[in-house]
DNA sequence: AGCACGCCGACT
DNA sequence: GTCGGCGTGCTC
């Protein structure tokens, strides 16, 4: 039988599509189409089917009042509907090639392992163009990137209408009268709303629309190199469009060796890459060996892959500069040997590692190379999306939703950063991309390598267990740079000596800042708070900033001259004196980035300074112009939140100061040591890229518990320590990994009815019924944070060294709470990152 | 989740 | 006399 993947190869794939791909209509074909739909209900739904079909194709149905786009999940003879309700299939979208058994198998064991319905895990990752039947004649005709062009002799009249008050269109405009053509990307990096506002000119006929095939659209990264380098990417996809090239590259620093790939190897990374090629070549002939003619193998292979050894996760743990990158290029490279060969590689943030992008197009130039993120318009999200589904994009580089996507000739997966937090959704289906990437993987046989310079303590110890392949790389790969000094600066100390710490910034900080502006070179200060104050408080009453809705406080925000609730995202003015007493006295307690950017200010007035976080980047592309401006040396200090941390090198920063980490270092949450030792490493990294002329940069940190053993694992390099001295923690304690958890989370108007569904659903689960020796059940708790705009919240944990165990058990305590009736709103996480 | 239907207050 | 509040009930 002719499989409807086959058809995803680009050759074989006609422009018009006009083949239905998938089988004919059969004798005795089966009448009955079983639906996934996006509902919060668990069940496939039933409707009677006219025509021929098969599994994982997209059908539109009708659902109560409304049509809606579904996935067919599996084809029956009967149903177990009563007959009267049964409704028709609305219509088989046959042109699209179904999703394949391996993605559908995917997204049943994302159903089954976070507790939610098939058809609310599959749907959301499907692109809403591609659930909306009105655009399914056009969408599978414009496989490639959209361009917009000036149309003939409009160059006039557009730069007539825009007046110069509308900035960003005016910007806009200029560009797109400068540049000829601009692809969406660049449009949207000239204007925030440049969709709508291109859609507009489009309609008054001043701009054309045209598609450019993927592969003619390669971008040339000029330069660009990843984890060595500092470069922003310039773009310059068409000779016409020099003049805003030449715009941008006046606004980068100097261009950098790009990772070739005729540089030498670190032993590290030769064997890495050597390993890593193993196992791709396993995967490969047993791939062959278990399928029948080339060009079938996906046919074959998908579904026999459960026959094939298992092919363990490589850990790739490699210091800042080691070279990762380096290594997943190579990787990348043998897996495309391949013919037909699709590699997903995973980051935890786009936007802020836009290098990785230009790195992996600038190495590749010739394959296709398609981006998944939510940062992408609808449009061309369905264009990625179908190109990833067809096998047209031999490379798909996205943050976590890319997991879900289809790729039906996946051979490679790649997690960037797999300790990095924001591989786990912490809304709706809280799943994580990098256990669904092991997962898929798994499934497939194939590799798939976790890269990290501080794994996370699951993955590390899952190496130390040997049931992943750890690949070490212990030496840096640029032979001039080397890890930088991290010292620090015991606060308790700074005050005995009677030295004024001015504005929470040590005599010490600021000296190393007062002799990097001599040298000329760039300090980075690194503080995990945004704002100006995290309250505002009245000396004479006590009165306290306090959120109405939320168990907070209202941050101060000078600049803006606003109170901000950072929880529920209400605003008011600064009082003027204190609501409560009258007092006009009112002071700010703490300090977040914008005190610290002021404080630094009065120290320094000659300094030319920057603050990047999530006030000062809110505007779409502003964060990029802030980040050029540091890599172009137009700025000395630069303060930051954990945004500064990720993704960006900046060659010219010999100075990291960490303001204040010591909150987290006595957190209630278990990870936060966790998760503080990897962020400062990958800060102090930012310290490391280039050594200063004489020695290694500096990382200084300030600290009231300068005797904290984080602190010296930290300042030796010492993950592997730190990770053991962790894990001995955890074992002893039975935490995470050595024990598998999940929350029950409920929240109502009142905190009490949160908890007296809490307390029922702990009774439940102690009934004979579900009761099971090996499952641990806390007790109900009010969270930390209460209230969130006037909900209250409160959450239970259970937890069982088995995670087989707690799989069942979860699963029939849900069907049990569901029958519930309570006032309350309530979901499950499995694996909760923060409890 | 949507999106109905359904029964009680302030408005053209 | 209507518009509209969100309570409960269903979706093959």
């Amino acid at each position: 039988m002719t499989r409807a993947d086959d058809r995803s190869d680009p050759s074989l794939a006609s422009d018009d599509d006009a083949l239905p791909p998938v089988a004919q209509p059969r004798i005795g074909a089966p009448a009955i189409a079983r639906v996934a739909l996006d509902t919060p209900l668990l069940t496939l739904f039933d409707y009677r089917l006219d025509q021929a079909a098969s599994p994982g194709q997209l059908v539109q149905v009708p659902f109560g009042r409304r049509q809606v786009v579904g996935v067919v999940w599996e084809l029956t003879q009967r149903s177990e509907v009563d007959p009267g309700k049964l409704r028709d299939v609305t219509a088989v979208w046959h042109e699209l090639p179904p999703l394949g058994d391996d993605w559908r198998d995917l997204m049943q064991f994302a159903s089954r392992y976070y507790q939610r319905g098939i058809g609310e895990v599959a749907l959301p990752g499907v692109p809403a163009h591609l659930r909306t039947p009105m655009r399914w004649p056009r969408l599978l005709a414009q496989r490639g990137v959209q361009r917009y062009r000036l149309a003939d002799g409009a160059v006039a009249a557009l730069l007539e209408s825009v007046p110069a008050r509308l900035r960003a269109q005016r910007r806009l405009a200029e560009g797109l009268a400068q540049a000829g053509t601009l692809d969406a990307d660049e449009a949207r990096a000239l204007c925030a709303k440049a969709a709508d506002v291109l859609k507009q000119w489009a309609a008054a006929g001043w701009v054309v629309v045209d598609t450019v095939p993927f592969h003619e659209a390669v971008r040339h990264a000029d330069e660009a190199d990843g984890e060595d380098g500092e470069s922003s990417v310039v773009y310059v996809n068409n000779p016409t469009n020099s003049a805003l090239a030449e715009a941008s590259v006046s606004t980068d620093l100097g261009i950098q060796d790009a990772p070739r790939a005729d540089r030498t190897l670190t032993v590290g990374q030769a064997d890495a890459v050597a390993a890593i090629h193993n196992a791709l070549e396993a995967a490969g002939a047993q791939c062959l060996a278990a399928t029948a003619p080339a060009g079938k193998r996906d046919a074959g292979s998908a579904g026999d892959a459960g026959d094939l050894p298992p092919c363990p996760p490589f850990l790739l743990y490699g210091v800042t500069g080691s070279g990762k990158t380096e290594v997943y290029l190579r990787a990348v490279a043998e897996a495309l040997r391949e013919r037909d060969a699709q590699i997903l590689v995973l980051v935890p943030e786009i936007n802020l590692t836009p290098q990785l992008e230009g790195v992996f197009r600038a190495r590749f130039p010739d394959e296709t190379l398609v981006t998944l993120h939510s940062g992408l318009a609808e449009g061309e999200r369905a264009r990625h999306w179908l190109a990833a589904h067809r096998g047209e994009a031999r490379v798909v580089l996205g943050t976590r939703l890319a997991v879900m996507a289809s790729l039906p000739h996946l051979r490679l997966i790649v997690v960037d950063e797999e300790h990095d937090p924001s591989y786990k959704q912490q809304e709706g289906l809280r799943y994580s991309a990098r256990d669904l990437a092991i997962w898929r993987a798994n499934r497939l046989r194939i590799p798939v390598v976790l890269g990290s310079a501080t794994p996370s303590l699951d993955s590390w110890r899952r190496a130390e267990q040997g049931r992943y392949v750890r690949l070490a790389m212990p030496e840096r790969a640029t032979p001039d740079a080397v890890l930088p000094r991290v010292s620090l600066i015991d606060m308790d100390i700074e005050r005995k000596r009677q030295r004024t710490v001015h504005e929470g910034l040590s005599q010490s900080l600021l000296a190393a800042i007062r002799a990097r502006l001599e040298a000329g070179e760039q300090s980075l200060l690194f503080l995990n708070r945004r704002g100006y104050a995290p309250v505002l408080n009245c000396d004479a009453c006590g009165w306290i900033s306090d959120c109405r809705r939320c168990s907070a406080h209202m941050v101060l925000h000078k600049p803006e001259r606003r109170l901000r609730c950072h929880h529920c995202g209400a605003e008011s003015h600064i009082p003027h004196a204190c609501p409560d007493c009258g007092n006009l006295d009112l002071a700010p307690l703490g300090r977040g980035t914008q005190r610290i950017e002021e404080a630094l200010a009065e120290q320094f007035p000659e300094a030319r300074l920057a603050r990047i976080d999530a006030d000062s980047t809110r505007r779409k592309g502003s964060a990029q112009a802030l980040f050029a401006q540091v890599h172009a040396g137009e700025v000395d200090i630069l303060i930051g939140t954990q945004m500064v941390a990720k993704g960006h090198d900046f060659r010219n920063v010999t100075l990291v100061g960490v303001v204040n980490a010591d909150s987290a270092l006595f957190s209630h949450d278990f990870r936060a040591a966790e998760r503080l030792f990897a962020q400062l490493m990958q800060v102090a990294g930012r310290a490391g890229r280039a050594a200063r002329a004489d020695g290694p940069g500096d990382v200084l940190i300030q600290t009231r518990y300068a005797s904290h053993p984080l602190f010296a694992s930290l300042m030796r390099h010492d993950y592997a320590g730190f990770a053991a001295q962790q894990l001995e923690e955890r074992r002893v304690a039975l935490l995470p990994p050595f024990t598998h958890q999940a929350l029950l989370r409920a929240e109502a108007r009142r905190l009490d009815d949160a908890m007296t569904f809490l307390k029922r659903a702990r009774e439940i689960a102690a009934a004979p019924a579900l009761h099971d020796a090996r499952i641990s059940l806390w007790d109900p708790v009010p969270m930390t944070m209460v209230r969130i705009a006037g909900t209250e919240r409160a959450q239970l944990v259970v937890e069982s060294p088995h995670r087989g165990a707690l799989q069942r058990f979860l699963t029939h305590w849900m069907s049990e709470l569901r029958a519930l009736k309570a006032p309350v709103r309530w979901h499950l996480e499995v694996d909760p990152l923060e409890i």
